[in-house]
DNA sequence: GCAAAAGTGTTATGAATACACCCATGC
DNA sequence: GCATGGGTGTATTCATAACACTTTTGC
């Protein structure tokens, strides 16, 4: 751990820090990832996790929710997941990963052209240094966040059948799971509650249900998926 | 090595960084934390958990292993905690806990005198604004990795008998455990192997444990200690 | 009335818990 | 030989896993 060459002297440097944020989204049955462009102008140029320079330490959390903002038109669920720093990467990184539901997601034409794009996570193109690294992490947090806690949710919109629920769960996990044993484990967690609202479809209309306001955030108990 | 230039163009501030390590050790059968007086002359200064600014991005591990070099003998235990920015703090906090061993704990005198001390959790002084958070944080997450992982030797000599894991257990968690669901539980998680080696004390002499180095660091598995 | 998805309980299996006695050593 | 801490197994309880049919709607 200490086989580190010397330091340079301590003349004050400060360091480059930035900010990144690991934006998950469901789309066409697929977990995605937001990507952009490192340089917009060069289309031969790999994709990079969306980030901000920090300017201040005022608040990392809403330096987060900027890095997604021409992305996206709502507030995300936020979480930090790490900070990186080595000789290999240019800057301090304090990444987030983003839960995007898909109503926040703005269309491409939006932003300028194919600047940042949507990418399933088994198929993402070539990225900057470090970034494969981070992006295994998020999913790998990601997959075990979702084991424990009821956080799936957020990538629906305010209400959500149980059904949409569980087909978010299973996209992510890449597993499928029980119906019944889903909805008893994810309804005893006590995060969600039924709404008096309906979804109708093809079939029976679905009981839609909501994030519960006051629901303690995280579940301290057996994990909901082993 | 070349900071220069990806250096933030001039009109950015950039943000001071520091890194900051809670060291935990057990010691008198009570859990405690390494402080640091924040002005080593002022006697009434607050105390603070150990830091340093970080002078640039080469290793944030490598920063916080120096954080404690000053008060430890030999290289602990180290995990990242979190990274705190917001504009009541004056940087940047990239925060770290180390287990440190009772061997590697150097005797007060050899530093200045009183500039850093060790306090049981229970009964800090008064710490430097935004500490308690960082404290109580540190302590919250200490108890719930030792729940489900067994990290808990990292405080012990190499070779230690289940018996001084457990005690360990115990002073952290603040609650006693049942000494065969605990040997159990320990031995099957697979993290330690027996060696040769015996503890001679009053009663029976203690088998030896230790790490068993290609252990994979975190057991996906249920929580040893529900 | 039929297709399509929603909704609902029970049994079987495995894990966690609670619990009490014998063992090896020093004195 | 006794005091001291080390070491071991089983029965019970509770959680998890596996599993199939009925219900409500649109057409």
């Amino acid at each position: 751990m200490n086989r580190h060459p010397l330091r340079p002297p301590p003349e004050d440097q400060c360091p480059s820090v930035e900010v990144r944020v690991v934006g998950f989204s469901v789309q066409e049955k697929k977990l995605q990832a937001l990507l952009v462009l490192k340089n917009s102008s060069d289309e031969n140029s790999p994709w990079a996790i969306p980030g901000d320079l920090v300017q201040d330490c005022s608040s990392l959390e809403y330096a987060a929710s900027e890095c997604l903002s021409e992305y996206i038109n709502q507030q995300s669920y936020l979480e930090q997941l790490y900070t990186y720093g080595s000789s290999e990467r240019a800057a301090i990184s304090i990444v987030y990963f983003a839960l995007v539901p898909q109503a926040a997601i703005l269309p491409p034409q939006t932003g300028k052209p194919s600047e940042a794009k949507w990418f399933p996570v088994g198929s993402v193109p070539s990225l900057v240094a470090g970034h494969d690294e981070i992006l295994q992490y998020a999913l790998r947090r990601l997959r075990y966040k979702l084991e424990y806690s009821a956080v799936g949710f957020e990538l629906l919109p305010e209400n959500f059948s149980l059904s949409e629920l569980q087909a978010t769960y299973e996209i992510i996990l890449g597993e499928v799971l029980d119906k019944r044993n889903f909805r008893r484990r994810i309804l005893k967690a006590g995060i969600i509650e039924p709404t008096p609202h309906h979804r109708l479809g093809e079939g029976r209309p679905a009981r839609l249900f909501r994030y519960r306001p006051d629901a303690v955030a995280e579940v301290k108990t057996r994990r909901l998926f082993p």
